[in-house]
DNA sequence: AGACAGGGGTAGG
DNA sequence: CCTACCCCTGTC
């Protein structure tokens, strides 16, 4: 077991906060798989305890563990409203997923759930996914796109209307298209991903938010349009791409973790009991 | 118990 | 701009 050390880090939130879909907790751990990276972690204290096919440096990037969170947290204490957010989801990090993995999970979050996509998720990676042993558990990696290609396998994870976004997506996605999206800017890489069946507006901000670092990416999903509208313009209803420009341009370049304080405090809100 | 609406959104009409 | 979409879950 490696232990590092990550201070104004705290893993549950992180985890949790509906960002990343594809971990399960047992035996004290978090079991956590990521593209073909898997690993097992827990923290303590300030401290994280972690093994698995990964570097430190892989970990770090993951957690975004390099970013100066101080720093982040003053560029974006515009008020009051923001600072109590932050205040209630202190020590959640945005994750840095891998590409694919990321792609599919939003596509499989329109009109759906946290739990169902971790469903989807997991059924997709034992159907078409590498098997690994871990810690006498049996995990699976996530599939390379050519590993998905089979529509009918692809309905029994019960993705329902999104299996066959899935399918195209899994077509379409070759390497050398991940790389380009990786290396290319945010407005062209929104681009490119919206060009997918099943990745629209919401989706792209998401993928550019949680696996390209763009951190001034801002989903605006009906619990973000809600909680603004409430707290900020006093329920007048708003459209979402007012939202949108309104809030990139209220809190710079770190409006997406402004907005991931505002989600998991709004839904935290919802469930006190979690 | 069994029907029914609606969900962290999107494409297509 | 408005709906249907597939499946699951919570609610009546």
């Amino acid at each position: 077991m490696r232990k590092i050390k990550a201070p104004l880090f705290d893993l549950r939130k992180t985890l949790e906060c509906g960002q990343f879909f594809n971990y399960f907790e047992e035996d004290g751990f978090f079991f956590v798989v990521d593209g073909s990276n898997f690993f097992i972690i827990k923290q303590q204290g300030q401290h994280l305890y972690f093994d698995g096919n990964i570097t430190e440096e892989f970990l770090i990037n993951f957690f975004s563990l390099d970013l100066d969170y101080k720093n982040m947290l003053k560029e974006i204490s515009k008020d009051k409203i923001i600072e109590s957010a932050i205040h209630r989801s202190l020590g959640l990090r945005i994750i840095n997923q891998e590409l694919f993995q990321c792609m599919i999970s939003f596509i499989c979050s329109s009109a759906s759930n946290v739990p169902k996509i971790k469903k989807n998720i997991l059924s997709i990676s034992k159907s078409f996914g590498n098997p690994v042993t871990f810690k006498d558990k049996q995990l699976f990696l996530f599939p390379l796109p050519k590993q998905i290609s089979d529509l009918e396998l692809i309905k029994q994870s019960s993705a329902g209307f999104r299996s066959k976004y899935i399918y195209q997506c899994s077509q379409i996605a070759t390497k050398e298209l991940l790389d380009k999206i990786k290396k290319t800017d945010y407005s062209d890489a929104k681009k490119i991903l919206m060009s997918f069946n099943g990745i629209g507006d919401k989706v792209s901000e998401c993928i550019c938010l949680f696996s390209l670092k763009f951190y001034d990416a801002f989903p605006v999903d009906v619990w973000i349009k809600r909680e603004t509208e409430r707290l900020y313009f006093k329920n007048e209803i708003k459209s979402k791409e007012f939202i949108t420009s309104f809030f990139k341009e209220y809190f710079g370049h770190y409006a997406g973790y402004a907005q991931e304080f505002l989600f998991y405090s709004a839904r935290n809100e919802q469930k006190p009991k979690k």
